[in-house]
DNA sequence: AAAAATAGGACAGTGATGTTGACGTATTAA
DNA sequence: TTAATACGTCAACATCACTGTCCTATTTTT
């Protein structure tokens, strides 16, 4: 890959590409919004819950790292979040700086409940579009991930 | 596909794709905000371009459910758009009601390099993860869309 | 031990983009 | 002629993100 190869693809190729994960991405997130609503959050809200489920016990500059945000973003986030009891911070005892999150048993409760929502739909997805089609998805959507991005989003599948 | 299958997928699969899908779509979609920013729009603009561009002569009512916002929504955007030259409104001759959006060659010369932006990220997604990944990457991605908005995706690939 | 760096938190103001409700005009369909 | 439709506007509000600033406690470096 150190010459930079003619692309093969046409710009009908790529704008295809540009338009399916847009929609793509719209309708996936789409599932989850009626229960937030219910509950009177979010989706900045549920994208907190989803990767302290996924990390628990992560520490607040590593959930700043994963959604790329501010620390004033994320504070009212997770201030809201700890207030209605479904995300609790424990100082760490290697730092006592840090702030370890952890899902509360009704924070994992729910987050279960809006993985269920998004779940359906994409193993639907998975279905349909049969099994041998789920590695080129992954391959392009990480190939899209910047560089200096990729361990950190694959770590999140190492726990 | 009348029987329910049971889904061969376990939840890492699920969940990792739920994450790239939303790394892969973050990451995209960066890649033009400098040059918006330059320019002194947002993305809800890109939007409006991208879209126009793609369908020149689309009514309001079409862009309205290709981005299924709220016409006050959109209004803004397109009212800034119009009043910076990159935007068109013509009355249709078939009905005086509508107008049909288009794109001045300044809006057009501002697509396309916007347009590059993400190419340029895009192609090389499908170059690094191979040509017979793209199907698979597509097929997926369809199917999240929603059965009713399938057409209205599928047109834009129609012009 | 002291200085510097770091983690997190808070305050405050602002901006982009989305929503709801309401109202109105012109045009088309019933 | 009446009803429906397309678009436009006004207004207020909500979500979620940003910047700048300041502070305390803790850890690291000098």
């Amino acid at each position: 890959m150190a010459d930079p190869i003619p692309c093969p693809f046409n710009e009908s190729d790529i704008r295809r590409g540009i338009e399916l994960i847009y929609f793509g991405y719209s309708h996936l997130t789409r599932m989850a919004d009626q229960r937030l609503e219910t509950q009177g959050l979010g989706r900045a809200h549920h994208r907190v819950l989803y990767f302290i489920s996924r990390q628990p016990g992560l520490n607040v500059s590593e959930l700043l790292r994963l959604l790329n945000v501010t620390k004033q973003s994320l504070s009212r986030v997770l201030g809201e979040l700890t207030q209605r009891g479904l995300v609790e911070l424990r100082t760490s005892a290697q730092d006592r700086r840090q702030r370890l999150l952890f899902l509360t048993p009704d924070g994992a409760t729910l987050e279960s409940a809006l993985f269920g929502d998004l779940s359906s739909r994409l193993s639907a997805a998975y279905a349909e579009a049969g099994n041998e089609s789920v590695p080129g998805f992954w391959a392009i959507l990480t190939s899209l991930i910047a560089e200096e991005d990729r361990a950190m989003v694959q770590a999140l599948d190492g726990g």
